[in-house]
DNA sequence: ACCTATGTATCTACTGATAGATAATGTGAA
DNA sequence: TTCACATTATCTATCAGTAGATACATAGGT
């Protein structure tokens, strides 16, 4: 694994546990074992390192799931595949969607973060538009409605399982999501 | 107003923004009009000033809502009552929950702010649960996940308006609520 | 020679925190 | 009433630590 990719994984777990303003250039360095200077080699701003971050999250978080279709052709659930995604970030990193926590404090963030913490949303609303689209039979309306509610108490139930300390909670969360219908 | 409170109130604002890295005693006091070494002499750490923000916030959301039972008393619908709280919270202030924020971030916190934060989540997870039992007579338990999902859905709906920069996605995302039963 | 990746050294700005002075106000006793 | 002291709220000045960023040198591979 690349310097780079490195201080990418050491800056996710920041980030994920205290926000943007959670790592310095400094503390992504020591934990690598270069110096600081050189981690401007890689991303000249920080801005720069954190909208590649949330860049590569987006992208790794839709490869991890594949297409809906995709799914449905193996059998699969699409909403039962997308919450078990959030589940795992939850309980096997112990930490916050990325995503999540960088959209709640977006009006601090710099431009190019917000940008591509903007795509994720994005993207991950209409990835559930589609599922919900091809498994309910619903109008794109309709089911973008749905993957708004549902990515929002997906985020939320994380939110809210950080803040009690308690992963049952977004099981009890999330619970409704797969009995509906 | 007292200048504890000015403090408090410039200190919710940029918390309710970036979360809880971003304000520094030096802004707080430039904002006010005073140096930055006199809020120490209101705010001892930086912690103590955080914990005081989150009990206050926690405090006055609550006398805001008024008892279930006093809303169902007169007339109204306690969860009609409380998802509109969220939606000032976000409509009016432009800004995030401020527990819903820090809760995010709560592996970050301090320990005396972590625990004002998880106090807001306790206080109205009993809220609502309180309010489902008596609205749809259900039991405690049951009402406790009703609780559970709406606070999460509140939560992750106001998170990704914000990341969305658009607030009628808070309204999309929380109709179901109303509609329910 | 060039490119990639790192290091040394340093800059300015900001962080939370502390010590100690000052002024205004309040309070209790002679 | 007046003097002595205490309390409240602010100030000036300063500290050590850390922030992101830069200029420039260096080492190794092509």
């Amino acid at each position: 694994m690349s310097k780079k990719q490195l201080l990418l994984k050491a800056a996710e777990a920041k980030v994920r546990t205290g926000g943007y303003n959670n790592f310095s250039f400094r503390e992504l360095a020591d934990e690598i074992g270069i110096k600081s200077s050189s981690v401007h080699y890689h991303f000249p701003t920080k801005a720069d390192l954190g909208a590649e971050l949330a860049r590569q999250y987006t992208d790794n978080f839709l490869t991890n799931l594949g297409a809906p279709e995709a799914l449905i052709a193996e059998g699969k659930k699409p909403i039962e595949v997308y919450l078990q995604q959030f589940q795992c970030a939850l309980t096997e990193d112990k930490k916050m969607c990325l995503c999540g926590l960088l959209g709640a404090e977006t009006d601090a963030l710099p431009e190019k973060v917000k940008a591509q913490t903007q795509r994720f949303f994005e993207q991950n609303i209409n990835w559930l538009t589609q599922a919900y689209q091809q498994v309910d039979g619903i109008s794109e309306q309709a089911a973008n409605g749905q993957a708004i509610a549902t990515l929002s108490l997906l985020e939320g139930a994380m939110l809210v399982s950080k803040a009690m300390n308690d992963t049952a909670i977004f099981a009890t969360a999330s619970a409704g999501l797969l009995i509906k219908r």
